[in-house]
DNA sequence: ACGTGCTATAAGAAACACTGATGGACCCTC
DNA sequence: GAGGGTCCATCAGTGTTTCTTATAGCACGT
């Protein structure tokens, strides 16, 4: 379980290749045929079809396994050598689109106007790259954000020891389009609107509402992207209805079950410096 | 970040001597210390103190990464040696103490009754160590109970791709002693109970009860076992107050905050055969 | 001062992992 | 159906890595 011969046969899998992936990782074909039939004596099972290359029934659990393990490994790594890193004056802070709402990006401007000195890149991405970012430490500190009832927490991807804290939370809205019956309302049960066309996305996915409310919310159309933008013209072409955050959309609000939209701040251990601050500074 | 090294680097780390953790391994001392240094070197930070051997910043941290990181190798092994497993006629069942309860072992006689030739072993054991024995294939499954909202899933330590569902939830019991002015109530309002002393004990820790009602729950005595028939006692002797499921002790139910002793059945991927029976007659 | 217990280092031996060459299986083309 | 191309497996050779053995160096207690 060397994760040298683990990279190697994710490679392979990959690629469908013992040849493409002796380029991509530049050894030779031979040595990539080596590897894996290292890997395969030591778990005594073969993990590859050959011909075409398909990963066996065990190799795709191991697939499984291997993605989350090597991040672990890498997370590790960065965390380790973040205890001798130097105070930098640049930083990234990742965040989902929805994280870095207008409560957020006025405590950063404040952040950023007690640090002049300090120079901020923020990446979007998506919720578990951000955990990914933040684990390896190309990103300093992550926003990620997502539905869940008050106080409680989100649940991310675990990549290791990090710690994340609640940042903001505030209520949701039904995104409908304009011309729809209950459009008008003042509040809406989520309970009342089981029998209707959802759309899947991210953000607000129909598994976590069964859930809550058991069956129901018959899904409309997969979005598997994550801007808010085109989200909200899907709702009003009519093609389902989803959660947002309020601050993000006109729409109605939510009043039962209680759920919030909370966004998280996570990062890993901050030594004190810039990076600590602005970690400090984002929290409420 | 060779798996290798780092198991001897936590092995030095533990026993705080390269010579034990050389005889410990069955290695020469001459090779752990060449192994320590290259995973220093590899790092480029010194991770261990010499003389006395003690881990310094930079090995703290990662000693916190290699337990939960060789614990995931040990459990993608497991999982993917499982996919070749015959169908044993023999299984262990990993659970915590409360987590077996009668309406569980009722379940438990009926699939064993089902399944006549079925060699079952039961192992209590904490909770973390249930996700452990159950990652590493020790355990074929395993039952962890906690305190949560209905419904919400437990809060258990990520070692990979386990299946968790819940198959039983039951209400909270106040254990008092028999003398305590409130031992006579019908019921019981957590938040009447901020000022009390608590039991801190790994089923009711004081820090999940702070997060739900904010500060107080004074503790009153630490208890890191678990041991029901002991915290009886402790509780009786008045040492302080604590949760348990109403089936295990008699006590003033819970009221208000909702909340439930949940127990989850917990497994990797299960071949059909025994085991995925037993995990389905488990299930309600 | 000296012995004891510990880690670091040096040098050689064994094990390992790569490259390059070759062989056999399959597929496509003609 | 023969020939050429592609792909993976295997073999032999080689350079590197990683052990063991032996020894040096350091701190501490007697």
């Amino acid at each position: 379980m060397d994760p040298h011969l683990l990279r190697t046969f994710v490679t392979v899998a990959e690629t469908g290749s013992f040849s493409a992936a002796a380029e991509h990782l530049g050894y030779t074909q031979s040595a990539i045929s080596q590897q894996v039939a290292t890997l395969e004596a030591d778990l005594g099972l073969p993990l590859l079809h050959r011909r075409p290359v398909t990963p066996t029934e065990a190799g795709l659990r191991l697939l499984e396994h291997a993605g989350p393990l090597l991040l672990r490994i890498r997370a590790a790594r960065a965390d380790v050598l973040r205890t001798a890193a130097l105070p930098a004056h640049r930083l990234t802070l990742a965040a989902t689109p929805l994280a870095l709402n207008s409560v957020l990006a006025v405590r950063l401007a404040a952040a950023r106007a007690a640090q002049p000195r300090l120079r901020v890149t923020v990446r979007t991405c998506g919720r578990d790259e951000v955990a990914r970012l933040v684990a390896d430490g190309t990103a300093e500190a992550g926003l990620a954000d997502g539905i869940t009832a008050p106080n409680d927490p989100l649940r991310l991807p675990e990549v290791g020891p990090l710690t994340t804290v609640g940042v903001a939370e505030e209520g949701l809205v039904v995104a409908l389009p304009g011309d729809h019956p209950l459009a008008g309302r003042a509040g809406l049960r989520l309970a009342d609107l089981v029998d209707a066309h959802w759309l899947q996305t991210t953000l607000c996915p129909l598994e976590r509402l069964r859930d809550l409310l058991g069956d129901g919310f018959r899904p409309a159309l997969d979005y598997t992207g994550d801007d808010v933008h085109t989200v909200l013209n899907l709702v009003a072409a009519g093609h389902g209805l989803t959660l947002l955050p309020a601050s993000a959309a006109c729409g109605v609000p939510l009043v039962a079950p209680r759920l919030v939209h909370r966004v998280e701040l996570l990062h890993g251990s901050l030594p004190p410096g810039p990076a600590a601050d602005l970690a400090a500074r984002l929290s409420p």
